[in-house]
DNA sequence: TCATATCTCGAACATACGTTAGTTAGACAC
DNA sequence: GTGTCTAACTAACGTATGTTCGAGATATGA
């Protein structure tokens, strides 16, 4: 039978409030309670739904543990992006790894949920879960590996590590912040400072 | 009725080899899984137990939970005293620091499973157990800002952060490492000084 | 006003979980 | 040989989970 087409398509985002919403709370919860323990009662009742209505947005829980995880290293990705970009071509590659340090801060702590909900649950998911989220953390490690090989080149980073241990330090270093970060206890700009003067120099005078 | 006492108290340890084994194997499945996503059948299973027998050495999932979760900070915390302790009495506060890094990563990395499962999985308990489990996390805390204290009163600590901000920073820097340390790559020895180098240093030339 | 598309609800389903209880087999003491 | 302790087993209980599905409610457009 032929299959019969629409004049016009339908709008391809038709409830995003409610849709949007659910991935919050789902983040949320997740981050807190970790992936298994998160029943969609829960997250539904958060949303203000109830459960068998997450289905008419989601086909399943594992697809939205999918768009939580993604969105978790995508605001980070973006605001590291943002702040590089920003800044005049001549700048020092301190300079552009300042700006990524605090763009990627920035992009944890302010959407503390679903970045948290990645660092935490990413490690318990099942493999096929693991697999489909790999790419996107991948090119987030590849544009940090560019930066610091531009660092190595211009003789601007010490040369005895690896940039891979570098990055991976770092960035572990940063991400872990999401747990303890507290920002009633200063500024944001004066967190960010202190972190960054950390990863730069160090913590002990120099010999 | 009269309550009738032993002549001698059983052994307070019956059957130490099973017991440890479901701790071991519930230890790398928490880490793996996470907490809720595990279950008493799998942790049989993996002990060669059927998951009844489970109840015999442990009364509920929770204390088993509670085992892992402190024998993690454990393993961390005496093998930072050890080597800490193992300094001659004129040691610099660096030389001291770096013992405890040594130590930290050294416990961290050799009982992974069970370091990883706290890491992981202590953001994700209920409130009571997070409760129990806090002393033993806050001792810990407290020898570190110890030991960064005295750094910072010799004058070797820099002064532009708060020793509880660098404490943060190194404690979680040092505990992702569990996360994407390999040893096929390089000796543990090594990995220590790059580690150690960057703690105390920072990753950029000075300026 | 009617028809259609959008969104939500409520009830049910099969399955899997932590936990309990009763039983059994072997080891050791008297 | 009898009784007791240890350590494991099997089977079952009640509960909670992800998911499905048909039926309503609300809004939109002709």
């Amino acid at each position: 039978m032929a299959t019969k087409f629409r004049e016009k398509p339908p709008p391809v985002e038709a409830d995003t409030a409610t849709r949007e919403r659910i991935l919050l709370e789902a983040a949320r919860l997740f981050r807190h309670r970790g992936y298994a323990a998160t029943t969609l009662r829960e997250v539904a009742d958060a949303s203000g739904i109830k459960a068998g209505s997450i289905y008419y947005h989601f086909e399943s829980k594992d697809q939205i543990l999918g768009e939580v995880l993604d969105k978790g290293i995508q605001v980070v990705a973006d605001a590291v992006r943002e702040r590089v970009d920003a800044l005049p071509a001549d700048a020092t590659a301190r300079q552009r790894v300042a700006a990524a340090v605090e763009g990627h801060l920035w992009g944890l702590l302010h959407h503390g949920d679903f970045t948290s909900a990645n660092i935490r649950v990413y490690g318990q998911i099942p493999t096929a879960a693991k697999n489909r989220h790999r790419m996107v953390r991948r090119a987030y490690a590849d544009y940090w590996d560019a930066l610091l090989a531009d660092a190595l080149n211009r003789r601007e980073l010490r040369a005895d590590s690896s940039t891979a241990v570098i990055r991976l330090f770092v960035i572990g270093a940063l991400n872990w912040t999401v747990e303890w970060y507290n920002p009633q206890k200063g500024s944001f700009q004066d967190f960010v400072r202190q972190v960054t003067d950390i990863v730069f120099d160090g913590t002990f005078r120099r010999k």
